[in-house]
DNA sequence: TTGTATGCGTTATCAA
DNA sequence: TTGATAACGCATACAA
């Protein structure tokens, strides 16, 4: 495989000729430039990016973590590869399946200086430990975090989710049971506090549920449909923890003959294709534009640039389970 | 940021020796290796990446591309993740878009040592351009394919299709439509061939349907139940193109009151969450086999080890929708 | 067991 | 407009 320096002897000029043709400078003689094109033609003269990366000290490849594959995820992942490849950069995944580490390969590609950023999506270690991480190069995170360090896409859920529930209240719902997704995540937390305020807000009586938590997939879903038919005191409504659980739950109930949203109103989160596909009410919000905003973020870093991010705004998506 | 030399220095040896530690060799002195372990701790010393790739020849980083973000195409990623680490190597990902010169980014990187193998799951560039980078490392695809240059794990779906067709007619069904993928696709060819010859072993008469090819999102699956809705000569079955057209159609049909099966039977295939979550008749084939029968051809050519494959087998999965 | 010297393929500084 | 040469950070053949 020819280097550059056989292309400069073939080239009867110096290395150094070859490299400024190679990044099309101008200060290069025109003749000169055809001569050095020509032989890396003949070669077929293919540039060493790892060479490139050790001298310039970047791979323009950027990680994302996350501990799996949900629709919104997948959503996230595609807004932002796009972005990235359309700015120069090629993006590597990094599934962790929760374990950290799994996650500090990433955090140590980081490091060694094969990944320029990263991406955290669902993190599988503490906090303090990715913040570490920062020192060797930019990180962004999807979950909230409020750090120096550690900039943030994240939205916060409790208006959101207040949203909701008002909707369901509304609709005369009033036995409402609420399933929420991590429990180490903050998100969880901040539903957790609109739930409470919530019912003590609007006088509701509390229930006598059981705490639905770390409920994240359609076979969760499935499983809370099964336990609901058999109660006898049971909920009329179900705010999910995202569309998977509420599809679950939903086609479980309507193949079992139970009216959604007669007997039961059923409400997503992240309005993905199963929303979409079940006719699921759901709480909408900007997934491409965060992505975009995790790549200029740090893009900002990264070149030292100051490109403004996107404004970003949940959105209640009334559909039939409601 | 330190390096082997500052290492070497500080502990008062050379840097060969530093590199002998840092490689785990055995032919070295323990308490040397203990002072030079200790000094890099002091100086938290991080080895350079791109600089052991320079000088190795590989920086243990798979592509894939892909075209678009499937269910079935999620499971092959994720499968082929998790075996990919298992073994130190990362992956990264390349959404075409269906974009030639975005599936040439991957190429161009495996051609500059940026990535050490491709897996190329659904192309878009034409095969001779794709197979002409063999030359720079092993590229496997999941699409048919007879070359020397480019193994594959396809799995010819002549007989999986034949046999949904024979399933639809042991139901009763005759006047079954068939949905093709996309056109270019080999797996479309197959498909047709077995329908066609499906037709006149059975006897079945020639249906007067238009064509349907290039169809594989959910909307589309929706708009052919339209289309479905709006004729008076109407298929009593529908052989879908993959579970998303499948689940598509389904959901728009029941919604209008249509019974499947009883109206019109509906078989997916590729046995995705959407065919679980809408109880859909589909052809289930081990995708997951398939990712690692994909990392194990690679290996087998990276490291000229020879493991042996899974073998793979397809199976009908019988639902309600039939 | 350790050290010396060289190469991996570029880029970039400086001088010419 | 060009060239010589020193980095970039590490691995390794060969000598000691």
């Amino acid at each position: 495989m020819a280097n550059i320096q056989d292309i400069a002897r073939l080239a009867g000029v110096s290395t150094a000729t070859v490299s400024r043709v190679l990044n099309s400078k101008k200060n290069v003689n025109d003749t000169t430039r055809k001569r050095v094109l020509e032989i890396m033609k003949q070669l077929d003269y293919v540039p060493n990016a790892n060479a490139i990366s050790l001298k310039k000290g970047e791979t323009h490849l950027i990680g994302i973590i996350t501990i799996a594959f949900s629709p919104i995820i997948v959503n996230f992942v595609r807004a932002f590869t796009m972005i990235a490849e359309k700015n120069g950069f090629t993006i590597s995944l990094f599934i962790t399946n929760g374990q950290p580490e799994r996650e500090l390969i990433a955090l140590e590609m980081l490091k060694r200086k094969q990944l320029d950023a990263l991406v955290c999506l669902i993190r599988s270690n503490e906090w303090n430990v990715i913040e570490s991480y920062t020192h060797y190069g930019p990180i962004v995170t999807w979950q909230r975090l409020h750090s120096e360090k550690l900039p943030s896409v994240f939205m916060d859920q409790f208006q959101a989710y207040w949203n909701g529930l008002e909707h369901l209240y509304n609709k005369g719902y009033r036995k409402i049971l609420s399933i929420y997704p991590m429990s180490v995540g903050l998100n969880t937390k901040e539903r957790f506090r609109a739930h409470t305020k919530f019912f003590k807000q609007y006088g509701l009586a509390e229930t006598n549920f059981p705490h639905f938590e770390d409920k994240i997939s359609v076979h969760e879903g499935e499983e809370i449909a099964e336990w609901w038919m058999q109660q006898q005191d049971r909920p009329d409504a179900i705010f999910c923890a995202n569309d998977e659980v509420a599809s679950g739950i939903t086609t479980v109930l309507r193949r079992s003959g139970v009216s959604v949203p007669g007997d039961l109103g059923v409400m997503g989160f992240d309005n993905s294709i199963l929303a979409h596909l079940l006719d699921l009410t759901t709480i909408h919000y900007p997934i491409d534009q965060q992505a975009e905003n995790a790549f200029i973020i740090l893009q900002n870093q990264l070149i030292k640039s100051n490109c403004n991010l996107h404004s970003l705004e949940y959105q209640l998506i009334e559909r039939s389970s409601t």
